[in-house]
DNA sequence: ATGCCAGGTAACACCTGA
């Protein structure tokens, strides 16, 4: 089964590039952020013509995910625990293929330091390890796909001193999400690439990608049933080199039915 | 030190992103 995290910076104006991604990858699940809009203006039909089902989870201009499948999709659960009045749509969880339960995850940026911006992306950190926490005792094969906007670590982007006052590298952001993995998830892409300087996003601007001066902040963590499943994982260059590419490119795994 | 580019919304400028 492969699964695959797209933060495809807007479905609308990225549909004709996604759809020729779908046809040529072909995965079995996918996990969107970014779709930036509402649930009913979500290209549903088109996608659905594509062999896969369909569940948004959107909000108007901003954030948004969706969860795609060629299998139907059951129990979904749209927004974390304890988000209260947040509006923001960051999170939502289903079970694909009767028995895998993924999560789409589109962290707050948190720039600029200093402001709430940062401090709700701490405190976003904080829900989304406590829903992890409480969901691993299940012993379900899970996957959190998605963009965690964290640089884990200096191997993890093309100059860490030009990103130093940046909210992905802050210790407070690397902290949280270390302490996302101490909980016993595995990183799909690093447990099979260890090797430095492998990125999943590039800026649109200064030539970032013509530079390669990216970041890798684009994560398919694994529940210790998943991770004994895993046989194989990547990142997919090709769509971002394609005209009108999302930021982003995808990162996939593949795991053992 | 700042903007670079791109998308959305709404209006032909501004916000957000990472």
């Amino acid at each position: 089964m492969k699964i695959a995290t797209f933060n495809v910076n807007s479905i609308k104006a990225r549909l004709p590039n996604f759809l020729a991604w779908l046809k040529e990858f072909a995965p079995d699940v996918a996990l969107l952020q970014e779709i930036k809009c509402v649930d009913d203006a979500f290209p549903r039909l088109e996608i659905e013509d594509a062999g896969y089902n369909v569940a948004t989870h959107g909000q108007k201009t901003y954030n948004g995910v969706a969860i795609l499948s060629k299998s139907p999709i059951e129990d979904v659960v749209r927004g974390l625990p304890g988000d209260g009045s947040d509006e923001q749509a960051r999170y939502m969880e289903a079970t694909v293929f009767g028995k895998v339960r993924v999560a789409a995850i589109y962290l707050p940026n948190g720039n600029p330091l200093g402001t709430e911006k940062f401090s709700y992306k701490l405190a976003w950190m904080d829900r989304l390890r406590a829903r992890i926490a409480a969901s691993l005792p299940q012993g379900e094969i899970a996957i959190w796909g998605g963009d965690y906007n964290v640089i884990p670590t200096d191997s993890d982007v093309w100059d860490a001193r030009a990103m130093k006052d940046d909210a992905l590298m802050q210790p407070e952001s690397r902290a949280r999400f270390r302490s996302i993995q101490h909980l016993g998830l595995t990183d799909a892409f690093r447990a099979l690439h260890p090797e430095p300087h492998r990125y999943s996003f590039w800026d649109y601007q200064a030539g970032a990608w013509q530079k390669d001066h990216g970041m890798l902040i684009d994560y398919l963590m694994l529940s210790p049933q998943a991770a004994d499943r895993l046989m194989a994982s990547g990142i997919d260059k090709g769509p971002r080199g394609k005209e009108k590419a999302s930021d982003h490119t995808p990162v996939w795994c593949e795991i053992r039915d």
